[in-house]
DNA sequence: GCCTCCATGTGTACAACGTATTAAGCGATG
DNA sequence: CATCGCTTAATACGTTGTACACATGGAGGC
């Protein structure tokens, strides 16, 4: 195959550009689909408000991006890039400061949090780096293979599943043209009184009548974050 | 507005059914619709074809739904029935059960892991008596609310974040006609081996080659959980 | 027993989607 | 200056969610 036609998005991206004539390039392709998603959710990103966007034809993006499967993963690597951590940190603050950041990538582009299956497991270079890191991070404190991708995945997955609630609440909000939170929680108090009124959850009810974090978001990750950390440093022996 | 038209969709459906002659219902409606998304995916689940399914016109399902978002949540609260805990167990082994169990509904309905923002939020009467079974489980140790709240939250979020990555495995898997992981690995390898052969990644190379356990995902879902029990026992001192 | 009404299912229609296909434009090369 | 090949444009098709108007047939009042 040499350097046929038959590479991937990534290895066609990294062969010098064939012309600096055009256009269109993936970059900006990729800028201004993230742009949509960012102001108007992942279901505003269709190939032709995208190509409106860029002011050229519907199909002229079809040309550097096969489908609209290789437009997420390019988005996708787009905002991942400068997801870098700092150096000179042990273990725990590195996967610490890398489980913060993300979620900071991912409250400013909720879509991330709600990508379809091809997407989420795209491995493209930005994302590889990220794991890079962190298993870098892991390195070097006696720990095997498995144990180290483990505990990566492990905190990977607790910052998915919460950024993966947390955009969806965002994602409610901005769609249904509510100001915050306790706009939203007065849309869905209807149902709520409903389904309390029913009494089959007094447990519920009596948190909903005495917690007082209920909407304090980022407490509530962090406490995640630190139970997850904590368990790793207990299980791994760190 | 008394019994009124504006109830939810859990008020009407509790409302005494009003002619037992109706050929379509909304438990036939999500039986259907869950063995489509079970069979083929989400993605399959389309009002014209759960019509077709159920032998109707495609217009038909809209008198008991009133749209797809209405679908979804049906769908959701169909397959949740069911999910409950046995008696007798302690706090910790609660949780375990019912982060275990949510696992196995997962896997056999990987579409639940995949679920856009709304029916990700929706609340459904099964997925209440889950929400009150745990905070249950988690009552009379002498926590307050939102610590009972954020315990749960916490394996909450782990469990659907494990889940998303491993029910969009699962879906790549089916979506191109591979028989298992191995041959998925086997389709991702020429994409791996081009990362690789660019040298940034040399702990991940380091991974790739010494780890044993890349495929067991029911490991790695269990040492996640268990370092996030063990952290929420560690930082809320039971 | 008959008529009426309303909940229920049908049929048709429309705008928007992803994308296959085919034609047109333009830069660099000979 | 003619030609070739990569890039963009135009058109078109099948599928989606769902709005709307109409048909129908069983339950309740007379």
């Amino acid at each position: 195959m040499a350097t046929g036609e038959n590479a991937s998005l990534w290895e066609r991206l990294e062969r010098p550009a064939p012309a600096p004539r055009q256009a269109l390039s993936p970059q900006r392709i990729a800028t201004a689909a993230v742009a949509i998603a960012d102001a108007e959710g992942l279901e505003a990103v269709t190939m032709r408000r995208l190509a409106a966007e860029l002011s050229v034809a519907p199909m002229a993006p079809y040309r550097h991006v096969s489908g609209k499967d290789d437009l997420l993963e390019l988005m996708v690597d787009h905002v991942y890039t400068g997801l870098t951590l700092p150096e000179g940190l042990d273990w725990r603050d590195n996967l610490r400061t890398l489980a913060m950041r993300t979620r900071e990538l991912m409250l400013g582009h909720r879509w991330l949090a709600q990508l379809p299956p091809q997407a989420r497991l795209s491995l493209t270079p930005q994302r590889m780096a990220v794991a890079e890191q962190a298993l870098t991070a892991l390195d070097g404190l006696g720990l095997d293979a498995d144990a180290m991708m483990s505990a990566f995945r492990t905190v990977d997955a607790y910052v998915h599943g919460c950024m993966n609630y947390e955009s969806a609440v965002s994602t409610l909000i901005t769609e249904q043209n509510l100001s915050d939170g306790d706009e939203l929680r007065d849309t869905l108090a209807p149902v709520m009184m409903w389904h309390m009124r029913t009494g089959r959850y007094p447990t519920f009810q009596r948190y909903l009548h005495t917690a007082t974090r209920k909407d304090d978001a980022q407490w509530q990750f962090d406490f995640g974050l630190d139970c997850v950390l904590d368990g790793i440093a207990t299980r791994l022996g760190l």
